[in-house]
DNA sequence: GTGAAAGCGCTAACAG
DNA sequence: CTGTTAGCGCTTTCAC
């Protein structure tokens, strides 16, 4: 093996001291340019690079901040979702920005063990989707590390999180159906209440359940489709069947993630069910492929990058120890994107209009 | 801020030594049960846990691997291609399974700097689409640390690789159109030879020049579109005018990803084109969403996760020492998934069928 | 300006 | 069985 160079070998042959090395790695002390000069010089010969580890004894952090994301499933198995590459990607670009970098975790839901973040004397840690009540939250806050929780809903004000404003979200789907006339609007959704807490599925059914009251339309449990599903293309699928049977009544769907957007169209297409005309569709997250369905699927877009970024820099202002000046929840808005699965409800059942 | 406890904060309070308590830890050395439970009631009891740092000094390893992918264009964004997830999922799994971590860094091209490899200790390296003469590869030789090239087509044979077999994969979907009576069979790729080197693309090329050739068939220039192609959706969608424009002669397309597969299909349904009816299109990668297009997209599938799951595997092997045992070179195959985006050749053009 | 020396938390010889 | 001790590579006073 390679012997690693360490200062010492630097500083040798260089015949100054480690500690004149180390003013210079770190700009710091004064060291006249000359020496400076030579002591850069001997650097680059040797290629030597500093020693994180060494560094991070002393100092106590290590510049690396970890990312932990829910896996799927007790293989413990990242999600299929382009949305937390998307969501990674901002964090990593962030995290590049700044020198840090990025450690990237799954856990396992029942064994959650954060151990790594003491040893590794991780900087901060951004947790996806956590939620009230979970135990590694309580776990992770005992730990007294930076943390940013995304699409969390913790209820402690004094948590870092940032989300995106899902209940408006929630309501921009709904409405721009309500305006195009739909009144029977069925939503597909994973549990609402996620291990019995109200997480994002549950504040985007709020701004749904808001618009339909605003149109005075009754919000009918019926029409929530959330037994069973899971947040995939399959699970969109499958619920196909059971939206295919009312068919007679509800007019549009709204599907809280876009994936099982796409699980519905393909089942509907195979029943021959035409989208928008039977009926019309509405997905969420804006996904780069909504736009290249066809019909192209209508949806709620947020800007999962962005999301990735805000989150890497509430992190990092904390790190830097900004807690005062910031505010701790960063929301951001959605956007509707209108694509060609949805459409003005046709003469098929419109009592009142 | 909270004093990080030690292990001799451990000792002290276990009553016994520093080393003891390292024994303990480690289950190294002979301690009585006596001792061991005391300590570990004490280490619980402190919450404490080993200080990675500490140990990488002495270790020089860290128990932590790297992962670089490629970023698109100059703001150093990752790539906007679920391959990638799917990769990294099947690394990040190896990886827990043995207990090392994962640091994802993207590496913005013309600016490869692996200094962080030294830095931090990292035990290896997982390289995606690197190629022939690229700097950093050659740079990254030099560190002498173990790596593993996915997808790179790296011509040393001392090198650890994992890849498909594209040329295979090139085959089976020629093969596939060419069984379908389709002799005019466009390639939509990015360059061939991405800067200057035969990989990926090339590959796949051949395996669609080797089918055409068996059949017969002559393989044109002017029917691979290549020219300010990228692998994403957008490019696959704007080549499609090209196409367009050759619909009289051209009956099939091969897209080497399935992304620009999807964005080829976005176009030509603008255009109403019909596929299959007039034109056949073959994707490549066999991301989740091909069986959700309409038509779904016929595609030359690759295991992804399994891809990043044989690399960390043979990243493993390499820091475990077993370099004489494994094989250095992966190839996994690929399986042709037939979707309704292919049909056979109608009576539109075949002079000799 | 520069250097000597004391650790940071841990492991690994080597004594006892 | 258990403790002492010498570093790993670096930063950081504090002298010179």
């Amino acid at each position: 093996m390679k012997q690693r160079t360490s200062i010492t070998n630097v500083a040798e042959k260089a015949n100054v001291s480690i500690a004149t090395v180390s003013n210079v790695i770190n700009g710091k002390g004064r060291v006249s340019k000359k020496t400076v000069d030579r002591v850069n010089k001997v650097i680059k010969e040797l290629g030597f690079s500093p020693s994180m580890a060494a560094r991070n004894l002393k100092a106590i952090s290590s510049h690396m901040i970890g990312v932990v994301v829910p896996t799927l499933g007790h293989k413990g198995r990242l999600h299929a979702n382009p949305f937390y590459w998307d969501l990674v990607s901002g964090i990593e670009e962030g995290a590049r920005d700044r020198e840090f970098h990025v450690m990237l975790t799954s856990v396992v839901e029942g064994e959650e063990t954060f151990s790594f973040v003491k040893e590794r004397h991780l900087d901060g840690l951004i947790v996806v989707g956590g939620y009230e009540g979970m135990k590694s939250v309580e776990h992770l806050l005992s730990l007294d590390v930076p943390c940013v929780f995304v699409d969390s809903y913790l209820s402690n004000p004094d948590l870092y999180q940032v989300f995106l404003d899902d209940k408006a979200g929630g309501y921009m789907a709904a409405e721009h159906l309500t305006k195009l006339g739909h009144k029977r609007i069925a939503v597909i959704t994973e549990d609402r209440g996620h291990r019995g807490s109200e997480g994002v599925n549950y504040n985007r059914y709020l701004g749904y359940k808001k618009a339909l009251e605003e149109e005075g339309i009754p919000v009918e449990e019926e029409l929530i489709f959330e037994k069973d599903v899971t947040t995939s293309a399959g699970s969109g699928y499958k619920v196909g069947r059971e939206v295919l049977a009312k068919l007679d009544d509800v007019t549009a769907v709204i599907t809280f993630s876009d994936i099982m957007a796409m699980g519905l169209m393909k089942y509907l297409n195979e029943h021959h069910i035409n989208i928008p005309h039977d009926i019309s569709v509405v997905g969420f997250d804006g996904l780069f492929f909504t736009e290249y369905m066809s019909p192209s699927l209508t949806t709620i877009y947020q800007d999962t990058v962005r999301k990735g970024q805000e989150a890497m820099q509430l992190l990092l202002d904390q790190i830097d120890g900004k807690n005062s000046v910031v505010k701790r929840k960063i929301v951001l808005s959605p956007e509707l994107r209108v694509g060609g699965s949805t459409a003005p409800l046709t003469k098929k059942n419109l009592p009142n209009l």
